[in-house]
DNA sequence: ATACTTGCAAATACTTTGCACTCCG
DNA sequence: CGGAGTGCAAAGTATTTGCAAGTAT
């Protein structure tokens, strides 16, 4: 795998001494081809793996800053975290529940600094989660 | 009661036909009281009543319309709707715990109508939280 | 009166812990 | 080889369901 976040990851891994085993590279590509997923999923698309090895590698990979941990909606879940990807928001589909990344975006940014600075909060992140219809089940709809 | 806020909960309630019980008073009292909560400390501060009750409770005042779902800190809490608070956001201590509520704000919720109206989005709402240190963390950390 | 609610008991589902065996480096 | 990791069993929590008794309208 010449994958340049695969080796990224790997050293994350590797340099507090952790090993590389067959359920953590398999729940690091999972989380590469999805761009958020719950527990349940992962257990689905995992199955091949106990439930236990899950929980504790998603702790595990949480402790080294591998993924982050979102709620959306009701759900928890599960996607690769800003040393993997840009940083970035959430809109949730409330019918079909699909996921769609949303690019950061200036103006939000900076509005959030503004606010903390008048307010002397010292903010270390922030999450936005937009939820509503997506292209498509709007289409569906008028059907 | 002569509380606004009360009679638009009770006419919520009984024009679906619900009734108005000690339970369902009894929580949105809480609501009321307190800026959001979790599951657990409404258990705790509701004890005179049945866990079975409060979970159904939650779900019908969702469903109502009554209440929202926040993802704060790792957990999830509870809060009253904009039905009977103005749109607003929160900041989380994370050294504390403390929710301070940030009030609307303009800029970022227009940007938030452009950003969806490009893509195709219907939105129908949204949640930011910012995450960081508070004004009293911050002191107490210097010291 | 009667339809909605509650609270108990019990069933399910979810998550964590302990331990022997296996695997990575 | 030796420490780290996995998977099973089982304990510990959290949440949901069924139902008889109680309550609001």
């Amino acid at each position: 795998m010449a994958d340049p976040e695969f080796r990224r990851f790997k050293k994350l891994l590797t340099s507090k001494g952790y090993f590389m085993t067959k359920p953590r590279m398999r729940l690091f590509g999972l989380l590469q081809k999805h761009p958020a997923l719950t527990f349940k999923q992962l257990l689905t698309l995992n199955h091949q793996h106990d439930p236990v090895t899950l929980y504790r590698n998603i702790e595990l990979f949480e402790s080294l800053g591998i993924i982050n941990k979102l709620r959306l909606g009701w759900e928890t879940k599960i996607e690769l975290s800003d040393v993997f990807q840009h940083h970035h928001h959430h809109f949730t589909c409330v019918t079909c529940g699909r996921i769609i990344t949303l690019k950061e975006n200036i103006i939000i940014e900076n509005q959030i600094k503004n606010l903390t600075k008048q307010l002397s909060l010292k903010a270390t992140d922030h999450q936005l989660e937009i939820r509503g219809i997506c292209p498509t089940c709007q289409r569906k709809g008028k059907e």
